[in-house]
DNA sequence: GGAAGGCTACTACGTCTATAGTAATTCGTC
DNA sequence: GACGAATTACTATAGACGTAGTAGCCTTCC
């Protein structure tokens, strides 16, 4: 246990999402993306220093067998994102996702077609969660408190 | 124009929350406030410089006519909290606030009767939206691509 | 095998944040 | 009007973050 993942920061993020995106790559190459996509051009140490401390702290491998070395993601997507996401709930909405997607709702970030989305998401999990009731989806701990 | 809210970092905000629950107060009611919400007593004059840069950054409004000093709320909890959801979601999902809420949906942060609420929430801003398209709410303004 | 250029490691630095100490002031009370 | 307690103003500090420079190492190509 305690595979929790690291703590990522807005920088870092943005280099996982290159990483997530297109694979292995070496630092060049996701200083380039980062360029790309960014509009403006990091110092190839920043990207380099960020990269590095991101294998450090074990968010990303590395192949140092070849040069230039290869860095790949091992945290996955979907676990940082529920980092960030529970994170930044707690802190501005006291952990209650209803509230902050009433806010979405009401701020018109969100339409009547997505919800249809969100709203087929949610029938297929609740369905998952009762059929699998002895062995519930490790995923769904923590429901929250109805007021 | 150019009245957006200031920039508030998380620690302020916890004192914000505070002053729009309970309305004016001193340092010493917010210092006692968040010891009871947090379960950590922080030391008086940690309030006090929070307190004192938020009325800097005129986030509080100060009345020094009186000792000690009460603090009220000039921002509004909406609008500080439409500038850290919508900061949130262009940092980690590029402004994609539906990308969010189908992470919420998957984690199960949302149930079902979360869904009902949400639902009628943007129904009725829908409704309103065609009512008034000749005064088109100054809220709604940058819709979502569709991608 | 030596030079050139790219790559990596190490170090530095300015800013922001959160926290709090100390000094100075003010207010209530005797 | 002086003392003591509370309050305010000013200053300090430690850590995180983002950014990048410099020096030394590895490859490759002649």
């Amino acid at each position: 246990m305690g595979k929790s993942t690291p703590h990522i920061t807005a920088a870092e993020l943005r280099i996982l999402k290159v990483l997530w995106k297109e694979g292995p790559q070496t630092v060049r190459q996701v200083k380039d993306a980062l360029t790309r996509i960014e509009g403006d051009e990091p110092a190839y140490t920043t990207v380099m220093t960020m990269m590095k401390s991101l294998a450090d702290k074990g968010a990303l491998e590395v192949d140092n067998s070849r040069q230039p070395f290869v860095y790949s993601p091992v945290v996955r997507r979907d676990q940082v994102m529920g980092q960030r996401v529970a994170q930044f709930l707690q802190n501005v909405f006291d952990g209650r996702a209803e509230d902050l997607v009433m806010h979405l709702a009401e701020k018109a970030d969100l339409s009547a077609a997505d919800l249809k989305r969100i709203e087929k998401k949610i029938a297929d999990r609740e369905k998952a969660d009762r059929q699998s009731t002895s062995k519930p989806k490790s995923t769904s701990r923590s429901k929250r408190k109805k007021s």
